[in-house]
DNA sequence: ACATTTTACGTGTACGTTACCGGAAATTAC
DNA sequence: GTAATTTCCGGTAACGTACACGTAAAATGT
């Protein structure tokens, strides 16, 4: 290995090689017009001759470029916090780096509502961002909406859920295969081999094909064949979950352990709580206060959980590392899949 | 919630509110000698008022200041190419990174021999740096180490290697309890239910207990209780791993499938080819070149993998950040449990 | 009293880049 | 030929901070 010298030039050495300004090289280098064909060739020739490359910190000192980032997130509304946690953290990020440049223009859509997010979307866009952090909520808009934004050059971030197949695009979140995985070990754990599994799915909208497929995976993988009842609840009122609960346990009454494959656990426990069914093992996601509530009353076992702070956190510092730095956004990062219990969650940090 | 004005403000502001010169104000920033203690506290108190944070694009560019960091891992030896990969982690940080002053002096010690590693700990520490990236390969000698850094301030990043209960310091590697894991998950997959497991750590070195727990905890999670036998090869050399290995199958024949704690399996595939023990389920540690040819030739079957380049890329960003932005160290940082098999580890990224 | 040291602060330049103003040279128009 | 454009480029003031230097004023000495 050959011990390489590595000086590191400027604008100041390109300019003195080419016997021109800094001025032409800086036009040259931003590809502004004024410069003749022959000296912008022979600067372009230093430039990568030298390897030149620029200091970031003074190129954003002096520019007043500002960079703008949408963020495009469901709103808090009265039946989920759970994107409070994105948001602060999204907020922490914003805290540090605005003072460089970036600004950040936050879009709330409403998880009930599609054309919201379209709708929001569209007005995101129509500001011309020069980055985008996405949550995909609405699997095939938000296809859409990426491939717009890919077609427009925009860098865009995902975090919470990915999109499937979509190549080239950066995404910050949980392996929610491994997180169903993870979930079917917890319940198998705590299930008999006679009792049965709730696997309980309660959202208006389509839900993660990955949990189910890697809550299934667990068990054949462990050569398992557990009585699994599936069951989807699509309206998300106390009274509707109730009543399907109702019929639910009635044909299925040996069910010992359940499995709610998002946030919405809360509702499951209050209803256990309210029907007095103490001893059934009831597993969710997410630290949310109404959750945090059960957990400490015992009616919910384990939440799982994916650092939903720092999703938002680390998304915004990976759009800023991109717009500015140049740095290449690292196509996935997968989060922590972490298991909170009574015991454990007032350690925890998002 | 109010929306809040923050303006920011820099050492003008704060010179113009405490009408004295932004030299004055530099100097209680830095709090250096020749300011009054009237109006130190008039601009100390301005300063917190304002909220003041400095930017740190034109401090790193106006100050030369140069951030010295001290690297101390061990070499790569005709044994091991291990440790080649977080060296172009770091390389590949240090190449980023240079130009803002930052220097990586690299400390190489030999994982054969204790007394290489405490002194250059030595060497390095002599040198006075500001931040360390550190594997602490020999555990007591580690500690002690890291915690003369604690004392002297040097900001201290491990990989690869957690010290136990050593609090307050930052670790970027593999959570080796849920590798073990992961591995006897592996195994159980693939291991009939009268045959025996053996479990095999080749090191010369203490080996890691966390690996060793998860491994073991699957089986009692899942409340199995397969026959492991454990073997503990001091010796890292061809034949004395043979012979042991000659006594081992001898005394149980019914060993099916075997781990290998670390990422010397390639030394245990080898045998098995020679002896052709072609069915025996072998997984380890770690794409080393010998492995991959294990991999690839059906001879290891699984490799557990923590992305050992990224390691020392985030470790180097990690103190970067640290010193420079002065952002605090996020105390733990779990890397991926990747599992390879001969038809990914094309595409596995390092 | 004046000389000398110390204290306390202001000024100016630099860091590497950006972006704009203005001017010489080249080109076109008349 | 000169005048009006256009093309190309040099010079320079920022950006916010760091730090060396210089210098009044205050404190000390004699």
């Amino acid at each position: 290995m050959k011990k390489k010298a590595q000086e590191l030039y400027g604008v100041k050495e390109i300019a003195r090689r080419a016997d021109v300004s800094i001025g032409t090289v800086d036009r040259v280098i931003h590809n502004r017009a004024g410069v003749s064909e022959k000296t912008r060739q022979k600067i372009n020739d230093i430039i990568r001759e030298l390897n030149y490359q620029p200091n970031i910190l003074a190129s954003r000192l002096a520019s007043r470029k500002i960079y703008r980032i949408a963020v495009l997130i469901p709103n808090i509304s009265a039946e989920t916090d759970f994107w409070e946690a994105p948001l602060k953290g999204i907020q922490r990020a914003e805290a540090e780096i605005k003072k460089y440049g970036i600004i950040i223009e936050i879009y709330f859509f409403d998880l009930k509502d599609k054309t919201s997010f379209t709708k929001q979307a569209k007005a995101a866009l129509r500001k011309k961002p020069h980055g985008i952090l996405l949550s995909p909520s609405f699997i095939s808009e938000a296809t859409h909406f990426s491939e717009t934004c890919k077609a427009g050059n925009i860098p865009v971030v995902m975090i919470d859920t990915n999109l499937p197949s979509q190549n080239g695009h950066c995404y910050i979140g949980p392996h929610m295969y491994y997180s169903g995985y993870q979930a079917a070990h917890l319940i198998d754990f705590g299930t008999s081999r006679k009792a049965k599994i709730l696997f309980l799915n309660i959202s208006e909208t389509q839900m993660d094909e990955q949990v189910e497929q890697g809550f299934m995976a667990y068990f054949t993988d462990n050569k398992k064949k557990p009585a699994i009842v599936k069951l989807n609840i699509h309206q998300t009122d106390e009274n509707a979950i109730a009543k399907k609960l109702n019929d639910t346990f009635a044909a299925h009454p040996q069910i010992q352990s359940i499995f709610v494959t998002n946030s919405r656990v809360s509702y499951v426990a209050a209803y256990l709580e309210k029907k007095g069914l103490s001893n059934i093992l009831l597993i969710g996601y997410d630290i949310l206060k109404e959750n945090v509530k059960h957990l400490e009353s015992g009616n919910i076992d384990f939440l799982i959980c994916h650092k939903p702070e720092e999703q938002g956190y680390r998304g915004i510092i990976t759009l800023y590392q991109t717009l500015v730095v140049g740095s290449p956004i690292e196509s996935v990062t997968f989060m922590p899949i972490d298991i909170i219990t009574r015991d454990n969650y007032k350690f925890y940090s998002n």
